[in-house]
DNA sequence: TCCTTTTAGATGCAATTGCATGTAAATATG
DNA sequence: CATATTTACATGCAATTGCATCTAAAAGGA
């Protein structure tokens, strides 16, 4: 049970803050728009960049880190709204597999026009290149 | 409606993965002690720093950078377990002083006991000091 | 094959969050 | 002073999350 040293906090204190403050203003910008929460965003990407088959429930879970009853949860709604269908899965009648429709990759593209001018306002206008690199290169090492 | 650049997406996405992961991760360890929510010890270590006047509930709201009603209601839940005090406030009577009570310096020292060896094993251990520093300077660029 | 275990996904119910609004006191304005 | 506005905080109600559990199907073993 090593305590953090003063360095540790100060990183981490400053790594919440502007995870929070970033995706305070994300969302607030979203919903301003009567644009839905920012992980539905997340969910369309990783649809539409599955392509045709779409994606098992499971395989969203794991790439989002999301619990299981979340992404039941989530996909009910998105789907209730249209934005994806669930298609029963010929290998596997236990499973659903998820396609996004025309409407959800419209969607996704209706929250990327907010989503990415935050993008760019909050870290890309912020820093340097040079600089979005290193704190990126950093990050990666804690994630890793 | 200026895009990001791709350097900026990726510090964004590693930021978001960073904080998700160590956020996650924290909780799930504070919950598998039995203890509360890290947001508990973030308002408990405000009223300890405010010292015996405490701190009025929209003080908390500012520096946590909160809602309103949500400070109403953690506050609520705190209290009625005894970790803080409502007292009444001499100079304003709509108000209240929120007072942390000896038990809540007890949890609050409890929950440091996991958070912070928390912080060390995410952040600390995971970086030179010197990395951890241009870190946290990167990300108060972010901030400010 | 029959039985146990594991995996995929859904769901009932409690806790929490978010939104809108309410109440009361302080402050500002005529 | 009288009235309007703002500030501080609480709360009813809907939406979302979290937990535990359930069903059904797949996989594994005797």
């Amino acid at each position: 049970m090593t305590m953090p040293s003063e360095t540790a906090v100060k990183t981490w204190i400053n790594l919440a803050r502007a995870y929070g403050t970033a995706m305070t203003e994300i969302n607030e910008a979203l919903a301003a728009n009567g644009l839905p929460p920012l992980i539905w965003y997340d969910i369309l990407l990783e649809l539409e960049r599955a392509g045709d088959d779409g994606l098992r429930p499971y395989e969203l879970e794991h790439a989002l880190l999301l619990k299981q009853y979340r992404v039941s949860r989530l996909v009910d709604r998105i789907a209730r709204d249209g934005y994806l269908r669930r298609q029963s899965c010929d290998d596997d009648r236990r499973g659903k597999r998820l396609v996004i429709t025309d409407e959800g990759r419209a969607l996704r593209r209706s929250m990327w026009q907010i989503y990415g001018a935050k993008i760019h306002a909050l870290v890309g206008h912020k820093l340097s290149d040079a600089q979005s690199r290193k704190l990126a290169a950093l990050l990666a090492e804690l994630t890793g």
